[in-house]
DNA sequence: TTCGCTTAGTGATAGTTTGCACAATCACAA
DNA sequence: TTGTGATTGTGCAAACTATCACTAAGCGAA
């Protein structure tokens, strides 16, 4: 396949196609058109079949997608297909909430795995795994090769974490603390901003009052 | 105030700026350039300015910012002076987790009350607070006028949730629920979508692999 | 087959966002 | 007061993104 350089709202919303697609495969679609996909994602239809003809002719006129195939080109596309193990680091309520609720409709993933420094909590179960010493990460990351590690620590602990992280070999960080984090280029951080989605909500509420 | 119309994007970025001018503030410093917080955000300084000059001039040429008087204006362009009441409609792992972890470090929203629909869970305790029958939503929406209300339910019953809320008369919501919800249009839904997330990073790491 | 209907793929266009670069302005020191 | 160094606010150009609207192609019925 030829690595196209494309923009992230694009896989963004490639992701979102693969979770309609696997929701109509369970409702026993095999056909289903760009319009259905842009309805179900609130966009455009032409937005959907930009993002897809951007990689290939997928579609056929006149009747649209058959979803298991265009499941699979679009997995393909985002490397879901195999996808990476999933390692929380901290075990506090967020980590092991995350651990608890698992990744059940998602394109596959797994939490391998939870550690903390407390030593307090070692050995403690969060759902079906046990809390692990942090000191095993590097380990566990030369083993699995490929990993996507959660950053669920404690306020201020965040780039530590990081830190140690990127050492053992992690080059991809998905991160729940509010502090933003410094990291090599070779590693990409993405955030999960709960507080700034609150902020957006009450501008956005805020707004309409002034307007109206 | 004149409400002016800008985009999302530069939205988020007043929220991280009004972040690191409260940590600024910690830190005792009572001027900040746009630089500082540029780099401190990871955009670029002009970035910064352009956002900031958007609402008014508040910079001094040759010095830079003040810190406690640009986090005033960001606070109320935001309307997070006063921030509204933040619930949470699901009291399974990510929901009490939410409220257990709180919100400490943002604007300065706190969680309110939180809700379920099972028996079972009615009137334990998720941190320090009860979790109340969800027939109450509507009563408490009415009575704090303003709500921000979280999606943490099971997969399935994200849009009976969120349908409830809207007729309790609440028109801001955060769904943590993988499926896409539907909602009128004067009715802001935000999502925080952590599987996305992982597709996003498993495609950029599965993207570096293939250059290399 | 042929016609009419539906839908994918795409060139062109309009709209947004970003980044550069510089004039205007301020603080401060001599 | 005058000169120097720093930083803001912004015009402009370039890059990027979204949208329209059309062509080409497939499907099914008569």
């Amino acid at each position: 396949m030829i690595a196209v350089k494309v923009s992230e709202k694009s896989i963004r919303r490639l992701s979102h196609y693969a979770r309609c697609l696997r929701l109509a495969k369970i409702r026993g679609e095999s056909i289903i058109t760009s319009q259905e996909l842009a309805t179900n994602c609130g966009i455009s239809s032409a937005a959907v079949r930009r993002d897809l003809s951007i990689y290939g002719e997928f579609g056929k006129q006149g009747s649209g997608y058959k979803v298991d195939d265009l499941l699979v080109n679009i997995e393909n596309i985002l490397g879901t297909t195999d996808p990476p193990s999933v390692i929380i680091v901290g075990a506090g309520s967020i980590g092991c909430a995350l651990m608890i609720s698992g990744l059940a409709g998602t394109a596959g993933y797994t939490y391998d795995s939870i550690f903390d420094n407390d030593p307090a909590k070692i050995g403690r179960y969060c759902g079906e795994k046990q809390i692990r010493p942090i000191d095993e990460i590097s380990e566990v990351i030369r083993d699995k090769k490929e990993v996507i590690a959660v950053i669920a620590v404690s306020s201020g602990s965040g780039q530590d974490a990081l830190e140690m992280l990127v050492d053992a070999g992690c080059n991809a960080i998905l991160s729940f603390a509010l502090e933003p984090l410094k990291a090599p280029d070779n590693v990409e951080v993405r955030y999960v901003e709960v507080s700034t989605e609150l902020d957006v909500l009450t501008h956005s509420m805020r707004r309409k009052e002034r307007v109206n």
